[in-house]
DNA sequence: GAGCTTATGAAACATAAATTCCGTCACTTC
DNA sequence: GAAGTGACGGAATTTATGTTTCATAAGCTC
């Protein structure tokens, strides 16, 4: 049953097949709708790929790739694979030039295209920041104090909240122990009540400083826990708690904050965390 | 004889590439020199041709193709072939400008200092991209629906949750209703009950897809209430319950995606809908 | 539940491609 | 002017790649 369709319906770019792939994918069999998947995900890797290699990476056969392209029309695979090395070629070009018009065309145009765009350019300026104003003796010292804890305390209320979010998603992840505190109001001075110094706690706080962080912070220092903490500037109050402290301004768009950086510091030193930890595990050094 | 140097001259990417054969280009002879001026005239050639296609439209023999990338270093033509086709692949405004900022810094030298740029990094690549990922007038669209709606639902679980948490944040500083589903698990399907028509959802979910998030979703579209979704392929379980879906996919290091795009979209999003309420309610307009 | 159709996996096959080898040519050097 | 050196072209060789085939498994229909 080879392609009784005319050769007319034979998605000749990137745009079309794209078209196709989505407009039949709900009827398309199980390995094939996985090719069908990976292919608009990973477009480079099809274009640059071979079939083995793709194949792999999908988890298929190289042969379900053939009967893939064949599906849609093409004679084989290769056939297939121009349309996506031609979308590489199309888009070399002035591609610079195209995002310059993206971004003073499309979306400047329309009204709430600027507030896009103003926070994506905000992001961008935090970021630029960042490797700035975070000194890399502090880090190394922050990733020291917190992977030779035993459980780590996350310390965050409403605007950082996001980010001991994320942290507690990847150290759960990571498995590295950890609390985090603030999700519940009642239980979290009973959580704290169990730290010892052989844990660690990590804060962050923004101006207005939550009232809650800055006491949780300064009780655990107290109580001989090492705090690192992420803040906007040196009078914080979280600051005079904290062993290492890191000082992160973020920039703004229409008075609204960027969270950009700080997320990028929180992944970094959530990753390099568990990485030290690996290292120790694997050198059997005690940490 | 071959490559007694030490293989740190080797040219890693296609700028050193492109300088160490503008720099040695005059001593090169005859044929080397024509297929130096062929690379770097037309580099897309070199990247998708075969050695046999390049060596016809450069006018020489496959072997010189091979000479060619001996003579500085790599192993045969096609180790030089993938420097053509990282370009590629990697191309992106401003990024090369970026990266060799961050390699500057004083954090390169320590050894959690590359995880720390590596997510900066991947924190801009993610940035460059989401402007031409998200099409301005869904945006606009989403917006909309999300401005009309009397309480907006936020769906996101695991690692979308902290995009989630801050439009919550965000919108309750706007004085903007919302329903916050997936904190406490057992009250989440109540909570969701009570959505009718005149309500509206933001649902995120990104591989692997957390099925509760895409059930919510399917629920409320059933019950006629429009859903606004971000995720990062067309094959989501979220985009056929939307009326208007994003697809945006983070860049990441070592493995670990960024969150720096999706986050500066939920900003921007979450602005959009709290500064078009607030004209909409100035001009006396119903909504 | 039997028989048919369709989908899938693994390996064999044929082909295309990269690389190596070697004879020839041109240019330099003594 | 002869010998030596390095570049070049073209064919031979080897590698690896796309495609086909066939046996098996999974769905579906009657």
């Amino acid at each position: 049953m080879t392609t009784p369709e005319s050769t007319t319906d034979i998605p000749q770019d990137f745009e079309a097949l794209k078209a196709v792939i989505l407009e039949r994918k709900a009827q398309l069999p199980k390995r094939l709708k996985q090719v069908a998947a990976y292919s608009l995900d990973h477009p480079d890797e099809i274009a640059f790929g071979t079939a083995a290699s793709i194949a792999t990476s999908a988890d298929v056969q190289p042969s379900t790739l053939v009967r893939f392209a064949q599906h849609f029309g093409f004679e084989g695979f290769s056939s297939l694979q121009q349309i996506f090395r031609a979308r590489l070629r199309e888009r070399t070009p002035g591609y610079e030039d195209r995002l310059k018009a993206l971004r003073g065309n499309d979306h400047s145009k329309l009204e709430s295209g600027s507030i896009f765009n103003g926070f994506v350019a905000a992001a961008h300026r935090s970021l630029d920041n960042v490797a700035t104003s975070i000194g890399p003796q502090a880090f190394e010292r922050a990733v020291d104090i917190l992977a030779k804890a035993d459980t780590i305390y996350l310390i965050a209320k409403r605007r950082s909240y996001p980010i001991s979010s994320y942290m507690a998603y990847a150290f759960g992840k990571l498995r590295v122990k950890y609390q985090h505190v603030g999700t519940a109001a009642g239980i979290d001075d009973d959580m704290l009540a169990m730290a010892t110094k052989q844990d660690a706690a990590f804060a962050v706080s923004f101006s207005p400083y939550a009232s809650e962080s800055a006491a949780q912070a300064r009780f655990l220092a107290g109580r001989k826990v090492p705090v690192v903490s992420l803040t906007d500037s040196a009078f914080s109050p979280l600051a005079e708690s904290s062993k290492v402290w890191f000082e992160l301004v973020e920039a703004d768009h229409a008075g609204f904050r960027s969270l950009s950086a700080s997320m990028a510091f929180a992944m970094a030193l959530t990753v390099a965390i568990a990485e030290k930890r690996r290292r120790h595990a694997e050198e059997g050094k005690p940490l």
